[in-house]
DNA sequence: TGTCCTGTTGACAACGTTGTCATCCCTTCC
DNA sequence: GGAAGGGATGACAACGTTGTCAACAGGACA
């Protein structure tokens, strides 16, 4: 038999066989299926794990595989293969560090299991975003995604997902599970709300507001349920002229605490529904001339970097956004892993619950004693 | 002519035609030909970029991919070409907001030219980084890498990849040009700062301070160098005392900020090297009991996020961080593809310089009235 | 007029793998 | 003894693209 073409082309082309300055051709599942005499199908069977190959031709294959060291090529699996060795991450998040940390703990899941990532920064409000995300797995061959909120919360494209048969983890600010068995990973800002909450109302305050984030995430009624639950455990009515909607942005943020500090009997204290509302917060009382945190005390969500580089620094709540982005990719690929060979090593949906981080933001009111835990 | 299997096939599956249950498999090559009657071959030409094809019929391809929404298919490329079809982003960078731009940025120019993205934060001080990226290359089947400071600026680093025949483009932070004939992306740093330092000069400043960045970030004495430029244009001699060396964190522009606010006679203005540094200024500034920017005028680089939400917003140098990235990508792309088939469009190095942002960190000193510029 | 370029284009095979379907052989059951 | 069933294996086409080589047109040159 003959040698395949491009290695015999090789040795003609310098004038002496010089095996050391050459790069030998990666050995192919062609060469597995002859030194261990079966047909190529059989080896790919063996390299799939699939069920029906006798023990002793496995063995065989395996042998001609480890004594050539070879690797199956990424390339013609992705292009003939219906299924994928790489996973998408879907973010629309302003947040960059929230971003770049989920990043991190999504690549060094897919490392250990040798997968690809996929990143892929898209707009949440795009009408055709279930088209671009099907066409993104399909075009990239994707063996699933990672959908940070808050896509992972828009009913819609998720049943347009699912129709589509494109498997996923949802990354969800909720200790809820969504009851329809599809792969979650829980972030419970309602108990960490409470904790913030809690915080304020033991260093002495009362008089508490609270400003909303974007009403379509889901974090945001999350939150308010957990200041709203703690102000109810302590006995505290909520003045609803301290409760404003809005979006989860500075200058919303700032506005509004504008608009609260003009009131004839301002809160102490103002909960922001994340850190750049907290930093709003925090210029608006300066701008009114406010003595932080004596006279306001301010607290955020998030922990992003310029919260602890905000002066004073802001009191918020830390997400170990590695760690979640970390889990979820795990989850998912166990889930690809059950649904393409029926092991049933499946993770369970797991939940983080960020944690509180008192900084200098807040402090008792004027005046005040503070309270006992 | 009759369809090719999978689109017919899919067409037999359900009992009606329901086109807009269909996902459409992603057009190929085949469809863009067969739309601008041209063989395969000649599309694939135009793809590539390669020199030998006519005016009219580039146009007449490019016409029809650009009407299917064409993306050639990486798997397929990579397969069949001895050539790789996707590159590499390799940062460490601690901005998350500067990562985030930056890949945006280099994405956006692979998907317009059909290459895949692997991002690969790693630690810029690590001993084997150069064998951790070309084994990243090899092991990836890159076929290039975007090298964002500070690993484009390490030349032992550089002379590795280089012997080791691994196509790169630099981002430096520098206008001159390395006469080395690599690929680079310039970031006038330099001018960035003689902006910055003039404008703090013509609103009265003299004792204007400088606190450096990293030393081993090619950014910092090019930082340096504009600051010194414009002081030096201006005819005023810098007090050596008013230039501290030091990194580009908060805690260290914080420490060196209350290090200069206590001389006997402190700078009237300090410039800090980066965001980071400024934001560490304006803590110290605060915790002194000064009034920014009456009492102390303060200056960034890099327009971080929190600089606009700092009280007082600072004033900054903005880099398109994006449009940096972008190119960065385009001409390893174009580099590339010269390499392989001779193709002329060959992209010059081209320069980026970062734009003064004037906010409210800056302002005359007190008792003084500005210069006329 | 014929020859030789040179620039432009197309036909076809090939890349390494997996899906589909067919085949073969060995049981088991009537 | 024959049919039916099922486990193991192989032949072959297909995935979407690019490399190779050949063909063709038009111009320059002898």
């Amino acid at each position: 038999m003959s040698f395949s073409g491009p290695r015999s082309a090789r040795l003609c082309c310098p004038p002496f066989d010089l095996p050391e300055f050459e790069s030998l051709p990666s050995p192919t599942i062609k060469d597995v299926a002859k030194r261990s005499g079966v047909s190529l199908k059989t080896v790919s069977r063996v390299i799939n794990r699939e069920a029906s190959v006798r023990t002793d031709t496995r063995e065989k294959v395996e042998r001609a595989i480890e004594a050539l060291g070879y690797r199956p090529n990424p390339a013609a699996r992705g292009l003939r293969s219906t299924h994928a060795y790489a996973i998408g991450l879907v973010y629309d998040n302003p947040n960059a560090h929230y971003v770049i940390s989920m990043q991190e703990g999504v690549l060094s899941a897919c490392r250990e299991r040798g997968f690809g990532l996929q990143i892929h920064p898209c707009d949440s409000s795009a009408a055709d975003l279930a088209e671009e995300l099907s066409s993104l797995v399909s075009r990239s061959r994707l063996a699933g995604l990672v959908l940070a909120p808050p896509m992972s919360e828009q009913d819609e494209l998720i049943a347009t997902l699912k129709a589509q048969d494109i498997c996923f983890v949802r990354i969800i600010a909720s200790r809820d599970d969504p009851q329809d068995g599809s792969p979650c990973v829980y972030v419970d800002d309602r108990d960490a709300a409470y904790a913030i909450t809690e915080h304020l109302i033991q260093l002495g305050h009362t008089r508490i507001g609270f400003l909303w984030g974007e009403p379509h995430h889901r974090s945001s009624p999350e939150r308010y349920q957990g200041y709203s639950n703690a102000m109810k455990d302590y006995g505290i009515t909520i003045n609803k002229k301290f409760v404003l909607p809005g979006n989860y942005a500075f200058d919303d943020g700032f506005r509004r605490a504008r608009k609260l500090l003009a009131l004839k009997e301002p809160p102490t204290a103002i909960f922001g529904s994340n850190d750049e509302i907290a930093a709003g917060v925090l210029a608006a009382a300066r701008s009114a001339g406010l003595d932080v945190p004596w006279d306001l005390s301010i607290a955020g969500f998030e922990d992003n970097p310029f919260s602890k580089q905000a002066w004073p620094a802001l009191t918020t709540a830390r997400q170990s956004t590695g760690e979640i982005g970390r889990h979820a990719a795990l989850r998912l690929m166990d889930e690809l892993q059950r649904k393409s060979n029926g092991a049933d090593n499946t993770l369970a949906n797991e939940g983080f619950t960020p944690e509180l981080v008192v900084r200098g933001s807040t402090s008792p009111p004027r005046g005040s004693t503070p309270k006992k835990g």
